[in-house]
Formats: structure tokens, C-alpha cells, sequence
DNA sequence: ACTGAGGAAATCATACATTGTTTTGATAGG
DNA sequence: CCTATCAAAACAATGTATGATTTCCTCAGT
């Protein structure tokens, strides 16, 4: 089931309430094939974004349907769904595992990330409103007021800060693709705090980036994003390593 | 089931034998759940990419599963996999319908396309070895002795020449995503016919493309890339309109 | 226009057959 | 006593079949 929420934009339901959760842009649905309120497939999904089933875990239909209360077929779907989406690996009369999100799969997509999002960005500079434009400085302001206090909120904000430049673009393919990977990487770096230099470099980033938007330079947002998504996706990384190293040391 | 063929990376099969069909790069499965020959997954797949069934059309189950011959269950598993990947939209206890690849969806990648693709043609050139730009040249000459004669042909070998480039890319989430997409645009252009002046941009493209190779022009390929991508896009948008006007007319 | 009956089809739940994989445990050989 | 081997049993994926329930659509009748 589609939740109310899903139908209105970012945009409405942050002038309405400071309460949210990052939505995906219009036009893209996360429901699995299901009716019920929380359907197998979000729960395996974010089983598997968040970290909770480890990587390369094997998924075994009938304790998924076990744990989840219904019987193998919703779940025989669910992974079919999140095979598709790249999420879960399968091997014929072997059954699903977890698709590692590793260090190779977060370089991966945001390498991706810095190809597509300065182009997206590029049109949005050209197309920008008068109202996007507050909404940017209104997402700003509060992303500057939370200052890092709340790590999941400023990943909530931020998010919302890119979708409110992403979610009118023409090209829906690229939106749900950079919303896709956006979700995962959100997940990674929630287990992370951002460095001093990190959150310096974010704020600046994007005051510079609204005054580009204001300015109407297209390419200097564009080559802008660039960085700012390349200093992301490094941030990350680099988090990962350090983890990594502390495991094995 | 996997075809043992698909373990084979193209330039051996087209070392072996003429006779070959486009292959997916390495570590990208086509199969869907399915131990049978030819899975229900493939077929329903086959019969969206290649216009068999028609835009929007619904995608009664109970129909499928009867066409087929199979039960219900295998039916739903291929349409979970198939909504992952784009190609079919549900509705929730409406079912499922066939994503159209119209305008719009052709416009989306293969605009993707033109940004990731240079990415990947700028490290292929830093990376290439004697026997890939070997493999390049015995393509293009086949593509040139074929002179698009077997526009099917054409295509195929238009895909293994870009597969030598990308199929040994350490981003491999890209590679995939450059080659769902081709082949979506090769199912979409195989209905058509090559103008003269596409001909002729491709030829003399693949030709400059390898010169830059061979030189090590990194910047140079990318940019071409980018063009003949572009061309390539534009060149099916404009089949498609035609036919359209044309149906309309 | 509104309503309500009927039907079509999705969704989910079971149960079961078949097939392939993995584990286990017994046994033979060193 | 240890190790390699192999068959049987347990496990689980995949496919089939069927029924219950729910949702949505259609269409006659008001």
C-alpha cells in the first residue's frame, strides 16, 4: 500500500510539518508487490540497506517467511524484486544472498553518482524557480540550525536539499537511479559521524551551490556538484577503510 | 539454467567462430529464477524488448502462466524480477502492465548513457592492451565488410565492439548498466533501418575511435564517445517519431 | 448520476512433488 | 587414531495445485 504521503512532493510536506522522512521523488514507488502496510520486501530491503543481514547471508525463503509471518510466496517475490534491484544475488537450486554493500559497491555507485548529478544539476539551474530556490535556503537553514547534532537528520535534510533540485527533472530514469543509490549510501554513512572537515566542506558546498543557482551559472553548480558528490562518496569510503582496518587490527 | 556460453568473454567466442550472439559482460546473469531452458523471465523480457507485447498492455497472470505452461508462481517471481529492472510497472492488486519504451524511455538512457560511457571508453583507453585494440580492429573490419547489410548483424557486432571497451572495467555496476541499456536500444532499433548519414558517422567514429585508442588520447575518445552515443540516440528518437508520425498521418 | 450485484483477477495461504544441494555419519584405508 | 570417501538423510529451491479473501471493474437497474 502506498502510503498517503508518497503522493505529495518533498517540498509540501516540509512546509507543512518539520516532521518528515526523506520521500523518493514523485513517480517512483518502494512498495513491494504487497497491500499490507509494511510489505516482506521493505523489511527485507532495509534488513539488508541498514546492515542488519550481513553480507553474502544466505536468505532462506522459509525462515523469511517464518520471521515475517507469512507464508513463502510474498517472500519468493520480494526477492525476486530485490534481485532485480540489484540488492540480493541468486544462484540457481541455491537459493538469495545478501549482496555485499561494500566498499566496491559504494565506489561503484557513486562513482555513477558524480557522472549523472552534475547534469541533473545543470537543468535545475536553468529551471529553477523562484520558490525552489527559498526552498533551498529553507532546507539550508535547517540543515545549518541542526549543524550535525542529529546525524539521521542532517542525512534527512540533505537528501531533501538534492531532491528538491532533482525531483522536476524530465529525466526519470536518471532521478530514480541517483534516488536508488542515494538510499544506499544514506544507509552506510548513517553508521558514521562526518568529520570537522567533512561538515565544513558540506555547508560551504552548499552555500555556494544556492548562490550559483541564484547566480544562474549552470556550469560552475554542475562542476561544483561534481566535487561535492565525489567528497561524499570519498568521505565515505574513507570511513569504511578506517572500519575496516580497526576489524582486522 | 546458465548457458555455457555466457562464462566465455566475447572476444573468445569471436575468436572461435562468426557465429555468435551479444553476449553480457562477464558476472551479469540473464537467467531468471528458473532452472528451465528458456525461462519464463526471458520470454515475457523478450516479448516487452522486442515490441511483441505492446506498450502498457496488461499483464494478466493467470494468462501468462497458461501461455507458458507453467503455474502461477513461476509467472509472478519473472514479473517481481522484471519490475526491478524497469521494465514492467504494478499497481497494487491491479497487477501488472508493460512498461512502455516509448520516446521518453529511449530520450532517458541513452542520455545515461552519454554521460557514463565516456567515463568508461577514458579509463579503457589508459587501460587498453595490444590484444584488445587487436580485438577492436577485427571487429570494425567485421562491421565493415558486413557495411550493414545484416543490420541484425550490425548490431551485434556494434555491441561486441563496445563490450571489448567496457567488459573489463573495475565499475562493474556500470558496466551493467551500460548493458541493460544497449540492449534495450538494440531490441528498439533492430526495427529500423541505418540512414546514410548514420552509417557513415558510425564508420568513420569506430575508425577515429581507435586511432585515439592506439594513441592514447583519453580525452579525445571520451568526447567521441559522448558524440557517437549521442548520434546513436538521436538517430533512434528520430526513427521513432518518424513512425509515429507516419501512424498517425 | 447513483447503487449494488457479479465477475475477474490479485494476493496470500497451504500443501505437496520433484529436484538439486549440503550435511552427516559410517566405513575403508593409511 | 586419523583421514578420505561415499551413500543416505536432511534441507531447501523450484514448480504445481487449489482454495480463501480482497479489491477493483463492469454493467444492469434504479
Amino acid at each position: 500500500m502506498i502510503s498517503p504521503g508518497y503522493v505529495y512532493g518533498l517540498g509540501k510536506i516540509l512546509a507543512e510539518t518539520s516532521e518528515f522522512k526523506a520521500q523518493p521523488p514523485e513517480g517512483i514507488d518502494a512498495t513491494g508487490a504487497s497491500s499490507e502496510g509494511a510489505s516482506v520486501y521493505q523489511l527485507i530491503r532495509d534488513d539488508i540497506i541498514e546492515g542488519r543481514l550481513a553480507a553474502n547471508e544466505r536468505l532462506v525463503i522459509t525462515d523469511l517467511a517464518r520471521r515475517h509471518g507469512t507464508s513463502t510466496n510474498p517472500v519468493r517475490e520480494a526477492l525476486q524484486l530485490l534481485r532485480g534491484e540489484g540488492f540480493v544475488t541468486f544462484v540457481p537450486n541455491r537459493g538469495a544472498r545478501v549482496r555485499p554493500i561494500d566498499q566496491d559497491f559504494v565506489r561503484d555507485i557513486y562513482e555513477i553518482g558524480v557522472l549523472i548529478e552534475p547534469s541533473l544539476t545543470r537543468w535545475f539551474v536553468n529551471m529553477a524557480t523562484v520558490e525552489d530556490i527559498a526552498e533551498l535556503e529553507r532546507i539550508q537553514s535547517l540543515i545549518e540550525e541542526n549543524n550535525f547534532t542529529d546525524t539521521v537528520r542532517h542525512s534527512e535534510l540533505d537528501t531533501a536539499f538534492h531532491t528538491v533540485m532533482y525531483r522536476k527533472h524530465y529525466n526519470r530514469h536518471a532521478a530514480e537511479l541517483w534516488w536508488k543509490h542515494r538510499e544506499v549510501l544514506r544507509a552506510v554513512s548513517r553508521r558514521f559521524d562526518f568529520t570537522l572537515a567533512r561538515r565544513a566542506a558540506i555547508l560551504s558546498e552548499h552555500r555556494e551551490l544556492i548562490a550559483h543557482v541564484k547566480a544562474g551559472n549552470a556550469n560552475e553548480a554542475a562542476e561544483l556538484i561534481a566535487r561535492h558528490v565525489e567528497g561524499s562518496g570519498r568521505h565515505i569510503l574513507e570511513h569504511m577503510r578506517a572500519r575496516n582496518a580497526a576489524r582486522a587490527g
